[in-house]
This record gives structure tokens, C-alpha cells and sequence, in this order.
DNA sequence: TTGCATTTGTACGGTATTGGACAGAGTTGC
DNA sequence: GCAACTCTGTCCAATACCGTACAAATGCAA
């Protein structure tokens, strides 16, 4: 059965005129995000795609001898698989659960249906795709200039951003393969945030303290992308970080 | 005048069904790409989209303190300004002539009149896009993992891809910035490139003498993005390099 | 509570790269 | 020809980060 549309926690959704969200909602099924599963990617054909309502997905770039790096980030804002909005079936970069959560998913034919009839739902998801590849441009930006202590910083607000709360279950191995450094590299920087006072370290738990604060450690790494979803989907209020109340 | 179809150099245009060119040829323009030309970006409305024939374009994520790096390479096989598919008519990076040449352009208003007219169009420039995606998300890959001396390599071997001929007129101060690098590391990693055989050097000039060998030095670094480019548009070949003959 | 696995802290030498400076080489203009 | 400029090569000490190893702390299960 079809969801109300307020009722949906994905705001990329709620952010739809009411006749998209009739022409995409009775192919969205209630789906829950497991740790660690895996999405789509391995160019596999999308069998999915997912609209966060809680929980975090990962974009990772596979390459040669196992190594990967994070590119994307993606929560109740978003949705996975966007490739699909193109016209293709397969992407060679892997999404991953990150964070466990709930999400609404849809079959992947299905959204080519729906995108194919309703022009203003294809529009409002191709913005999205538009955000995504501004933060994935920023990223490689951030690996290209910025220190380990200020690109963990700013994958700390990211994360920050998608969540409730202000507890990010994490462990230093796994932050450190998200941003290609080395482990003991990630457990001295986060000591040294902790020494800053910005965050609280316990084991297998991040705890963020001061959001400004990191925010300021990050370098002016952090902001664009951000920046760049208000201004599309909420004009009406430019200012403020990503993060409204 | 509207050109023919198969005399247009740039390959995203000959790619394109024939009623799909119909749609766009019309207001196709003759346009040179000048040294250092800019021609979108920092929050500028999109005035043309440029499809080059010849030269180079960079896309370029502009950061605090005057801070940049390259975060796509556009050549004849592709366009400028993707953002005008997704509905949109700024993009916060910057696009720039790296290196000049000729190239048919379009005015955004025109674009989207055709895109909005012409649905294979639109698809099939989106497909680009995608690529686009893909470059960019090897490119944070790459600045995480990768060495100076591979992403130098990296970076010569796609420009390689998007012009006749093997000489390369560039000088290491604009490839530091380029890569997000100091200028004398440059110079270090291109002599040692040199004596490996694989290139060589002169003043504000690079040749290239071992296309495979500097593929090579790239370590592994080169590749996954050209490899989504052909099967998306030369599915019959999808072996080989991205440069065919 | 004891044992085991996981996670975190710390240490070490080694390497890649930085920031800064400067000399030499090549080009251009006068 | 000389001067001015741009570009390239080289040097230095300093730093960020690596690879590796291992010990300490924590949490879980028997």
C-alpha cells in the first residue's frame, strides 16, 4: 500500500510535486537497510533503487589490489542508484549500507516507468544526481588538498548531516578505508579532535560535541555541496547549513 | 549554416541518432576554444554549451584560498555544461579552454528547448553525463590513493586520448595546479618519467614516446572511466583502449 | 571470571611530498 | 647584442603519512 507522501522520511521524495509522487508511489515498498549490505555496483544490473528515510549509503570507486575510496554519501535526502536516471542499468562504483536504516526502494524498471511518464519527477530526481556529482567533485577535491585530520573532519559533518542524533557508531578501520589512510592515521586524528574538544572517542563510537567546531577543522573542505543542495531544493531559505531543524 | 552530421569531429554529436541531430544541429554554431578561455562556472548563469572538436576543456573545483583542482577532462568526445541536462543553469565549478581548438556550441535556452523536444537527445547526452560522473568519482579515487608520479601519468594519458598527435604543450607550473601539487614535484616525477622512456620533455612541452608504458606508470590508476565510455558508446568494441583509430 | 576477539593506542624507521629559495636554461623583445 | 622574462632543475629542512608491529584496553561469551 501506498505511503502519504508526508509521511515518508526521504525528503527528496517529499520535496515532489503531489502528481509525481502518484505517478512514482505505488512501486515504493517499505525496505530496511541491513549493516554492510550491498546495494548495487560490481557492474551488476541495479535490481533497486533506495530513498533513505534513516541510515547512510555509501558510493565507493573500487580499484586495483582491493583498494577503494569513499565518493558518495548518501541519506534521507537522496537516493541511491541514480545511474538508472540516465538510462542505465549498471554503474561501476559500489553502494553499500553504511549506517543501517529504513528506506523506500523501487524496482528499477519500475522508476524508468515512472521517470518516463512523468517528466517533472525525472526532472526533480535529475537534480539530485546534480548534488551528488558536485559532492563527488568536492571530494576529490578534499583528497587532492586537504590533511587526513580536516578530510575526517569533514566526512564527520557528512555523516553528521544524515542522521538524528549526535552518535555515529564508527570504528577507526572502517573510517580509514572510507578515506584511504592508513588506521593508526584516523585513531590520531580523532585524538586529536577529541584534544580540540570537538568530538567524544569511545570505542566502536564517535560522539559529536561541538558541529561547528569540526566544521572549522575541516579546513573549508566542508560546505559546497551542501551549499549547493539548498539552494535547489529549499531556495526559499539559502542561508544556514545543511542541517535544518 | 547547419553542418552535416558526419562532418562534425566531435563524437557525442556523431553518436547521436539522426532526428535526434535534426533537433539540435540547427543552432549549432562554429566556435573557437581560446587559451584559457573560461567558460562557465562560479555561479554564473550557463551562457553556451560547448561540444569540442578539437582542444580540451577542464572542469575544475574552485576552493578557499584561490585553492583548485581538475576534476574532469572533456574533449571530442564529450560536452561542456552537463548541469543544463538536469534542468539547472549553473554549476559552482569552472570550466575552462585548457587547451584550444574548435568546437560547435549551443545556447542554454536552445539546448533545452531540444532536449525538452527530443527525448533520445536528451538521453543520450545524459549518458555522457554519466561518464562525466564516473571520471570524476576515479578522480577522488585517484588523488586518495595514487602518487604523484601515477596521477601525473593518469592525467597525461587522458589528455593523450583527446587530441591528434603525441606532443603536449603544457608547462609543470600549470600541471601542479592542475593535480593539486607543488610545481617542483612536477618537474621531479616528469624526469624520472623521462628517464624511464616513456616521455619526453621540453621547455613547455611534454611528448609522449610509450602510451602503454605511461599507462603503466599510472598504476592502475587509468582506465575504468574509458572502459564506461566505451561500452555505453561503442558497445560493439568494448575491448581495447579508449583511443581507436 | 576467565578467555578470546575486537578495537584502540603507540612506537619505529622510512618515504612522499611540502614550502621556500635560488640558479641555470631557454625564449622574447628591444 | 643585451635585458627581461618565463620555465626548469635542484637544493634544503620540515612535515604528513606510510607500513608494520605490538601492547593495552574494551567488550563478549562461555
Amino acid at each position: 500500500m501506498a505511503k502519504e507522501q508526508n509521511r515518508t522520511a526521504n525528503r527528496l521524495l517529499q520535496s515532489l510535486p503531489s502528481e509525481s509522487w502518484s505517478a512514482i508511489s505505488p512501486y515504493l515498498e517499505d525496505s530496511e537497510l541491513r549493516h554492510r549490505q550491498f546495494i548495487s555496483g560490481a557492474g551488476k544490473q541495479i535490481e533497486y533503487v533506495y530513498f533513505p528515510e534513516s541510515g547512510l549509503l555509501s558510493v565507493v570507486a573500487p580499484g586495483p589490489e582491493g583498494r577503494k575510496a569513499e565518493v558518495g554519501l548518501i541519506g534521507f535526502e537522496g537516493m541511491s542508484g541514480v545511474p538508472v536516471l540516465l538510462g542505465l542499468e549498471r554503474c561501476p562504483l559500489d553502494t553499500f549500507v553504511q549506517r543501517p536504516g529504513l528506506a523506500l526502494r523501487i524496482r528499477r524498471e519500475h522508476l524508468q516507468d515512472a521517470i518516463g511518464s512523468n517528466h517533472a519527477l525525472k526532472e526533480m530526481l535529475l537534480k539530485f544526481l546534480h548534488v551528488m556529482s558536485v559532492q563527488t567533485a568536492y571530494t576529490a577535491f578534499a583528497n587532492a588538498h586537504g590533511r587526513l585530520e580536516e578530510r575526517l573532519s569533514r566526512w564527520l559533518v557528512m555523516y553528521h548531516d544524515r542522521i538524528d542524533g549526535d552518535e555515529l557508531p564508527l570504528v577507526h578501520e572502517f573510517l580509514a578505508i572510507m578515506l584511504a589512510v592508513r588506521r593508526p592515521g584516523v585513531t590520531e586524528a580523532l585524538n586529536a579532535l577529541e584534544g580540540k574538544g570537538v568530538i567524544k572517542g569511545e570505542r566502536g563510537k564517535i560522539t559529536i560535541l561541538d558541529r561547528e567546531g569540526l566544521i572549522r577543522n575541516a579546513g573549508g573542505f566542508y560546505g559546497q555541496p551542501e551549499a549547493e543542495y539548498l539552494s535547489i531544493f529549499e531556495p526559499t531559505r539559502p542561508e544556514g547549513g545543511a542541517r535544518s531543524a
